[in-house]
DNA sequence: CGCATGTCAGCTCCACTGATATCC
DNA sequence: CGGATATCAGTGAAGCTGACATGC
């Protein structure tokens, strides 16, 4: 009943959540547009530099999204020749997706700018502070998780 | 040059950002969807719940949407007489929207969802984590601020 | 007049569901 | 045969821009 106690002076946590989002997203899409990409795309790329080899399906899952939206996503991209896949070695049925050097180079050229925006957002903060936030979004997430 | 020294190791920030609230979302549809309800009119209503009397500008503000955003979710819960729309006083141009009873009434039938939404979210952590956390995203959503 | 607020119209992005094919 | 993956098709939620009216 913590609402009977807290609703008058404070939102919602899981508001907060979708404002920094929100605030992050309205930036996020700017840059995104400035190097002809959609903030989707440039999400699915990002995540494919640091995990290489990916599926669609795998990243639904990490994404919390359904694999149809995923996939959405990866065949625009690989139309776009910003990424390729190509079939696993053991299941001819996974298909594994990489950056091209396409790809990789257009993600370099949004690197400043979210470079950028990260730094404004954490403005203030100290080290162990920035790193503590990425712990407990990451502690919440896997709470999160199916 | 951040990048060059993370980008193999961890994702970034801002892509975190995007899970959690991705994570908090499919569950949060669910929870409107059920109550009858869309995810941006239940936002709006708990804003509006904590902050009575918010016009439609100041939410899009607030909210980091547009003010026609913010008007098409404000004008659609005037319809579904979920809030009343009341002329400012001194300036006639401002509505000041506020919940009605059947407003009211609704946001209560989702709260006790929306409370194990959170606490599921927040499991694990002690309450000097929760509102650390909710401090720090405060500090960054105001770094963003215009 | 400028400026803020509200409103109407059209558009895009990005989720969703449902159905189907393919491979282990 | 299931079960996981990929794909095609259609739909809806929720942002966006542009244009315009109104009140201070």
């Amino acid at each position: 009943m913590g609402r009977i106690m807290t609703a008058a002076l404070s939102p919602r946590v899981v508001y907060v959540v979708k404002r920094l989002e929100l605030a992050v997203r309205s930036r996020l899409d700017q840059i995104c547009k400035e190097c002809g990409v959609t903030t989707a795309q440039y999400t699915a790329l990002s995540v494919l530099r640091v995990r290489p080899g990916m599926s669609s399906a795998q990243l639904a899952v990490r994404s919390f999204i359904t694999p149809q939206s995923a996939h959405q996503t990866i065949a625009e991209l690989e139309k776009l020749c910003y990424i390729e896949r190509t079939p696993d070695v053991v299941n001819r049925r996974i298909l594994r997706n990489r950056l091209t050097a396409k790809g990789l180079l257009l993600l370099e050229s949004c690197d400043d700018a979210v470079d950028q925006l990260e730094e404004q957002m954490f403005e203030g903060l100290r080290g162990t502070q920035r790193t503590q936030l990425q712990d407990l979004l990451n502690h919440c997430i896997h709470n999160l998780s199916p």
